[in-house]
DNA sequence: CGGGACTCCTGCCAGC
DNA sequence: TGCTGGCAGGAGTCCC
């Protein structure tokens, strides 16, 4: 499910639930997920009041009324689920669980169960164990491992043509791998970059440092990949995010998003772009799919 | 150093 | 029907 629209999905689900409460009961159900939990993980967030939920890139976290900060990654196939108190999910859709004393007994991927103030609950799920909680000590988010190499927030302040010529000349890496690359723009993941290399139209194969002038500034297909990328990240957000294979918000109501893919998983079908005629293509760069229309993506200037 | 391959893990689905 | 191989929204680590 995650990339940073899904992120920010979960985020706005869980933060009317979470923030504000004290956490009673941390239940762990293994030693760790893709990275061992921290020592006395639990021990550390119990008592312990979340005081706001924020997101950087795709991460979530969660500040502590002591002070630190819970990290959260979801990895490809984490995903929360808020259990009102009166036992049944919270929201709309389809949900995991029906009842609390369903939830008690958890199934074989819940792998954290957290006890809320005033009888919430939450479940975090994460089958394939790519997802990573971690405790950032206090004042020492700026320089934690994870987050202190980030690049560009996609829908910040930092993303114009000029910031993003800066990061990608020189570079001879596919625009694509680039644009994956979390050091350079954080927050991306193989959807969107597909998606926002179709609506600029260009090329996934082309050499990322091809699209900065010789004296460093942003050639024209830049300026439109800048405005694809935050237009097509606005609009997925407006849409609850995308839902393939599983659940998306924490409150069980799928994203939409998917609906709207124009290249994404649809090898073989025609060019949604009026006129182009060309057909989407698959191809499987750096171990991983990309999917784009030879016909018009193509490098260059304009 | 930059860039690509490999790795972690489980589930699902197309194809035989 | 049942097995197998390939593939999946991520990203750190290794090696050239």
């Amino acid at each position: 499910m995650p990339e940073l629209p899904e992120v920010e999905t979960v985020r706005r689900s869980l933060e009317p639930v979470l923030v504000g409460r004290r956490i009673l009961k941390v239940d762990l159900a293994r030693p760790g997920l893709r990275l061992p939990f921290p020592g006395h993980f639990a021990h550390r967030l119990q008592g312990r009041t979340v005081t706001a939920l924020a997101r950087r890139a795709k991460y979530l976290i969660a500040r502590l009324s002591s002070g630190e900060s819970w990290l959260i990654h979801l990895g490809m196939t984490g995903r929360f689920t808020i259990i009102a108190p009166n036992g049944r999910p919270h929201g709309l859709g389809e949900f995991y669980y029906e009842t609390a004393a369903d939830a008690v007994a958890r199934g074989p991927h819940d792998h954290v169960a957290i006890d809320l103030e005033d009888g919430w609950r939450l479940i975090y799920t994460d089958p394939r164990r790519f997802g990573l909680m971690d405790l950032i000590a206090p004042g020492a988010e700026a320089s934690h491992p994870l987050l202190k190499d980030l690049g560009i927030e996609p829908l910040g302040n930092e993303m114009n043509a000029q910031t993003l010529a800066k990061a990608l000349r020189g570079k001879k890496a596919p625009l694509k791998a680039a644009l994956l690359d979390q050091k350079i723009i954080a927050g991306l993941g193989n959807i969107y970059v597909c998606e926002a290399l179709f609506r600029a139209r260009l090329s996934p194969i082309a050499p990322a440092g091809s699209l900065v002038t010789r004296a460093g500034g942003p050639r024209l297909g830049l300026e439109r990949l800048v405005g694809a990328i935050r237009a097509v990240l606005t609009e997925a957000l407006a849409a609850g995010g995308s839902t393939l294979r599983d659940y998306a918000g924490a409150d069980g109501a799928p994203g939409r998003f998917q609906q709207h893919f124009d290249v994404y998983d649809r090898a073989g079908e025609a060019c949604t772009r009026p006129g182009c005629g060309g057909t989407v293509e698959r191809l499987v760069q750096a171990g991983r799919s990309t999917f784009w229309c030879p016909r018009c993506q193509r490098r260059g200037d304009p």
